[in-house]
DNA sequence: CGGAGACGTATAGACTGTCGATATAGGCGG
DNA sequence: CCGCCTATATCGACAGTCTATACGTCTCCG
């Protein structure tokens, strides 16, 4: 059992999210959401990239290799509006999501 | 792509919950989660029982061949002084991971 | 009684997403 | 020029959920 697993499906929602700050390249979003979450959620590698992959292939967002601020290539990703709908989509479903659960945590 | 698909991890957490009502049998189990979280979740057999047994062998929760309400044999699950630590573990796992996703979502 | 359907448990197979480990490449500094 | 940091990338293992299917048995009803 590792110790900070974020929770599946999450990472998504974040990464969208994350995006709406302006175009960034992965390490950056990476960085961004443990920053955005107080450190709570830290984004492995693995996880990201495939993710970005992922989401790109699902036309959510559209990357474009450039410069980053330290002079490495980096690849910018963008939102797309599909991928703005999708961030819509999946904050209705999180509020959905953690209602429920609170429902369910707080019988007695 | 489900409809109303579960976020993964949050499965053992409602289980455990839910046996805090006192011992239940399986599909008793997943119709108190559907209650509980006003529909929101629907957890189907193919998803209860592997995790039940996984929470079993974990030793969260042990089991007692019985009859139903409705005379079927069933099999009644408790939670074990284990498993009620575990659940105060995943609540407090819950609460930081929902708390983060919040302050994530509420970011400007 | 005899069949239909509901109840309850169970498993197999596909699929998805995360993680750890590892790899590559280029820039920067000593 | 060599080691370190940044940045992207992929692979294999693994866990957990879903769909579909199965089976026994109790109840109800014709």
């Amino acid at each position: 059992m590792g110790q900070t697993n974020l929770l599946q499906g999450t990472l998504d929602l974040l990464i969208l999210k994350t995006l709406t700050l302006g175009e960034m390249h992965g390490l950056a979003i990476a960085r961004r959401i443990t920053q955005m979450t107080k450190g709570a959620f830290e984004v492995k590698p693995g996880s990201l990239f495939p993710a970005l992959h992922r989401m790109e292939e699902a036309g959510w967002l559209s990357s474009e290799w450039g410069e980053s601020e330290t002079n490495r290539r980096a690849k910018y990703y963008r939102l797309s509006k599909a991928g703005r709908k999708q961030l819509k989509a999946e904050e209705e479903e999180w509020g959905r999501v953690s209602v429920a659960i609170a429902l369910a945590l707080q019988t007695t």
